[in-house]
DNA sequence: GCGCTTAGTCGAAGCGTTTCGACTAACCGC
DNA sequence: GCGGTTAGTCGAAACGCTTCGACTAAGCGC
């Protein structure tokens, strides 16, 4: 493995002079940089990381703390990493992958005091989330994924739930839909002070009132028995309903078999819409979800690039910023049974697609 | 930040002194040791890692080369990642994430060339994979998640596809099922050589032989519309078919919704049993699916203390392990219609399930 | 043509550890 | 009581880089 040493040898000339073509802290003639570069090439030469992070004082390893339980990452959470880890692999940073979520906290403090983060990301905040006060504590510059109960200070990218609610509903709304229940995460989960179950819930109400609706939420539990739990709610509380909006991946797959059992179809009888679904999971049921897409890749890159940010401009001032799911129309939201939509065929599923199209006239022969 | 200098002063000792406390590579009398453990406590002192790692010319950082689609990280790949990060972690190693593919060598290269790396985890390891080779001519020890086609010289943890399929279709086979069919990943995945298509293709043929039945595979595409396609060709070819193993997560949703589109209610008339699932995907399903439980986080932990043994020991002996998926029992399986089982409830779900007794009489209702 | 800045390069001093050789003192067997 | 271990400690030399100060030559304004 050839240092920097060789290289210079090679090239006759010193080794800070090396260390200048390589990290541009001063200028180095076109001819010497030519020379180093030729070098460096016949000596297939890669600097060692380890001895660049602790002469510079900057590991080029940032943290990316992300607590992982059984249920897996969904697919929103894989694109973030994979923007993330494209953002920081591009600016010629490392991601470290720690599964830390609030209760370990000696863990965090041991990693973060071992100098080897120049930042983190905090995947999964809470509203009152303690990691943010050991990084702070130990310097480590921060980039939340989400929102904590109070962000002053702080820089954070996160779902723009606002946007994504009103346009979802206004999306049923638009197909003529009137009488929409959201399903939302649990009534335990909300309690907490879970962030996107708070925010989604209020922008609900907001949007709906915005609309002169009456706004319904039920709670369900993340499982398919939750979801089909709070269908029978649902049913129970607004027998008239004509559209769902779910909050809970795991729980629409539950609403959509209870909707079968009860001999609804989807979207003929009842339309649904997920919310923060990524493609792939919204194909996966029967018809495909119409859902608004979540942005998790390009949050993945937003979070880092203002997490290098504050690590190269030694912690400026803060960056919040929003982005919106976007809405994909597809099999399973169409216009209420009866209205003009329905009969002309106008408001339909925005996307031709015949394979919803052949799956909904196979649903309306069941029904 | 305190320094080892500054806890040798503090304990009135030498900074090599200190050191061996730390690494124990040389004895130290209790008495000092005693001081120096005093003195780091009240410095608050940890480590450098970055310092530590270039001494030593071990960084104690493991590279995890994930692959990552726009599809998401099933659960069970979480559940891997998740087992290994907590191994890594009681080991005093750090895990670096990076979405290394086989396409991305360069980008291997250069991680590798850095010196960052003690050793490396590779996933979604491809029969024919060229990062095995860059990783072996740059010295840097490895383990594979799954297998390559010549696996000599290699280490690595993978599911035991054999048994794996050998106790499901034993499960279908003991409810008294005959005409079953396996559903595979695509054609075109086979045709590559993808380990867990063949190994599962040829453990099926195996174990349906073995049983004195004939065995049918059809491929089907990763999606819901793979699935729908799967059915429609399997019913074709085997009209009489009452049950489907299905290797296949995402097809085994589209499969549930065209079996209900054709009327065939699901265990009652077909069952069905998905391979390597992750108990949380099982539930989404309605009913939720019998399914071979994988021992994701397990075979984590396995890879990890492979890869340290080969770190430690200075590559010593090579070590190949298999763990099988455990079967679980839901309410996609059970008797096949008209049999004894289906009479006396003997050979119904191993496991007393109200839930799914509750949902086969509501599919028995509509069909 | 004189001071002044600036481009371009070098040597050396770190960065915070580990590890090697050396040394002392105690202990062992005989 | 004499060579030979061994426990216990120290000082100094790496590890492979960055960065600071210093120096030489140009280039500039006037």
């Amino acid at each position: 493995m050839a240092t920097m040493q060789d290289v210079a040898r090679l090239a006759r000339v010193s080794v800070s002079t090396v260390s200048y073509v390589l990290t541009g802290a001063r200028p180095i003639s076109q001819a010497t940089r030519d020379k180093v570069l030729a070098a460096m090439a016949e000596l297939e030469y890669q600097p060692n990381a380890l001895a660049r992070g602790l002469a510079s004082r900057r590991s080029r390893i940032l943290g990316l703390l992300l607590p992982m339980d059984e249920r897996g990452l969904g697919a929103t959470e894989t694109a973030f990493v994979t923007g993330a880890a494209a953002a920081a692999s591009t600016a010629g940073y490392h991601l470290v992958l720690a599964p830390i979520g609030v209760g370990d906290l000696d863990e965090l403090r041991r990693l973060a005091s071992q100098r080897m983060l120049d930042g983190a990301l905090l995947m999964e905040v809470q509203l009152h989330d303690p990691r943010v006060d050991v990084l702070r504590e130990l310097g480590v510059p921060l980039v939340l994924i989400g929102r904590t109960a109070d962000t002053t200070g702080l820089s954070y990218v996160d779902i723009d739930f606002d946007r994504t609610v009103s346009e979802a509903v206004g999306h049923l709304v638009g197909l003529g839909h009137r009488r929409i229940v959201y399903v939302n995460h649990s009534a335990d989960t909300i309690a907490e002070g879970y962030g996107p179950a708070r925010r989604t819930r209020d922008a609900f109400t907001a949007a709906m009132v915005g609309h002169g609706l009456e706004p319904l939420m039920i709670p369900a539990e993340d499982s398919a028995a939750g979801g089909r739990a709070a269908l029978v709610t649902a049913l129970r509380q607004a027998p008239d309903l004509t559209a769902i909006l779910a909050m809970n991946e795991s729980a629409v797959f539950g609403l959509l078999g209870e909707l079968a059992g009860h001999g609804r179809s989807v979207p003929h009888d009842v339309s649904v819409v997920s919310m923060v679904t990524s493609p792939h999971v919204a194909e996966l049921a029967t018809p495909a979800l119409t859902a608004m897409n979540s942005p998790g890749s390009a949050l993945g890159r937003l979070a880092i690039e203002t997490l290098l940010r504050h690590v190269d401009s030694g912690d400026g001032e803060i960056h919040q910023q929003l982005l919106p799911c976007a809405l994909e129309v597809r099999g399973s939201s169409g216009p209420p049974r009866g209205t003009a939509g329905e009969i002309t065929q106008n408001q339909g599923p925005a996307v031709p697609d015949m394979e919803a199209a052949r799956r909904r006239a196979a649903t309306r022969r069941r029904a």
